[in-house]
DNA sequence: GCATACAGACCTGTATACAGCCCTGCGCAC
DNA sequence: GTGCGCAGGGCTGTATACAGGTCTGTATGC
């Protein structure tokens, strides 16, 4: 809050856009908004207006703002965007990368322990998308990161959600994904990339689906605060 | 300026900051440029929070907006960005688009002109850019869309430089990427579209260096809108 | 029962006012 | 001549007020 009046709300209502704490489609209220945080309409605007060219929010003129849609086409686009950026930042990666960062990722990695047991989904991805980031930081290439960044929190519920709908792989293709870059082998690092990332079509029509279900639950948010399932 | 205020706003100073009508670091007057364009401050503002976003503009707490820098970095890192999410696009292309979607790339190309002769700089970036969107268009995903536009605002400037530097052998180039559409070739696409668009440091440095001199003379603006050198 | 028109409340869009801070420029001391 | 401190102006940050438009809900007519 020192920092900025704006830039607080701005991380707040970004979390709840994130989050889908708005519902899909749903007039966000300014006056409501900025009195639950204390503000002004003024600041709360300026916040908005960041999250709509974020494409977090959407804006009608003479309107207001607006939770963006909760769409299986927009999902996929995204993921299909995120593995566009990842294989690159992997390819990259096993080119420019000092064998020292690398290790440091492999570090990083491991201090996460060897399983997800014991911790929560929104932990869960946490986690992921910061070895992630961790791959798109080795290129060197800060715009990689940043635009990477933008596509998770975009996907980040959707992410929640699947996270929850089955026992994922996880840590283990996170290894062969490390393996592949200790080794700088450009392709399967892609490769594994490619099947670790990607989702099909039918996968995200129904992930959006319990999205859905989640949304309009009582309490949508503790949802993703239980542990992951077990992996066997 | 009827579908909204903010909208115009932003749209007329998002033109500004991408010609670095503003100057590299310069502190951006709330007040001046709120009445040159007969507006309060308050929809400026909102306007400028949508430009920070987007990296055309940053903010500082307390200090107000400034101007984004201008360093060569940021451009090479802007340039590999571009060249990922391209080539990614032209593979894809390759491989998903329709023969009549191709076909109608083809027929804007050529409905374009055979030679950049006649043009301004302006104008032949503003072809440049269609084209390749046109690529991006292909691949059916409005995201990798949206994303290589973003990231052509952020060095259209530097490019408009680059196209008066040297005679760019663009349109060949074009004709090249163009044929491998047409057969389908992913690898030669993208290998095509990879020397097109990439630039060497040095080439940036020189770039951002005159860019600079532009930018500081009396009357930066028309130097872009002056015919491109004659191709050979 | 259903569609339509109208009225009222509500909400957005923008200007403006004002408090507080930052920066500049001047003066003073060294 | 140079560095530091202080005061003033100017700019930013936010709240608030108000005008205009949008939506809702009701009442009326078919």
């Amino acid at each position: 809050m020192s920092e900025g009046r704006v830039e607080f709300l701005y991380q707040t209502l970004k979390a709840r856009a994130v989050g889908f704490e708005f519902r899909p489609g749903e007039r966000i209220n300014e006056g409501m908004v900025a009195k639950e945080l204390n503000a002004s309409r003024t600041p709360l605007r300026e916040a908005m207006n960041r999250l709509v060219a974020e494409q977090l929010v959407e804006f009608r003129s003479g309107q207001g703002f607006f939770c963006r849609a909760l769409d299986p086409t927009s999902i996929f686009e995204l993921y299909e965007m995120r593995m566009i950026i990842e294989t690159a930042a992997a390819r990259r990666a096993c080119q420019r990368a000092t064998t020292s960062d690398i290790a440091a990722l492999r570090d990083q990695l491991e201090a996460d322990g060897l399983t997800t047991a014991g911790l929560t989904i929104r932990e869960v991805v946490t986690r992921d998308e910061a070895f992630h980031l961790g791959i798109a930081r080795l290129v060197g290439n800060s715009e990689v990161v940043r635009h990477l960044d933008r596509i998770n929190e975009r996907i980040r519920f959707i992410r929640w959600v699947d996270m929850g709908r089955r026992v994922r792989t996880t840590k283990g293709e996170h290894l062969k994904i490390m393996e592949a870059l200790e080794a700088r082998d450009s392709e399967r690092a892609a490769a594994v990339l490619k099947t670790h990332v990607m989702r099909r079509m039918d996968e995200i029509v129904a992930a959006v689906r319990e999205g859905y279900s989640n949304i309009f639950m009582a309490d949508p948010e503790e949802l993703f605060d239980r542990l992951v399932p077990d992996g066997d």
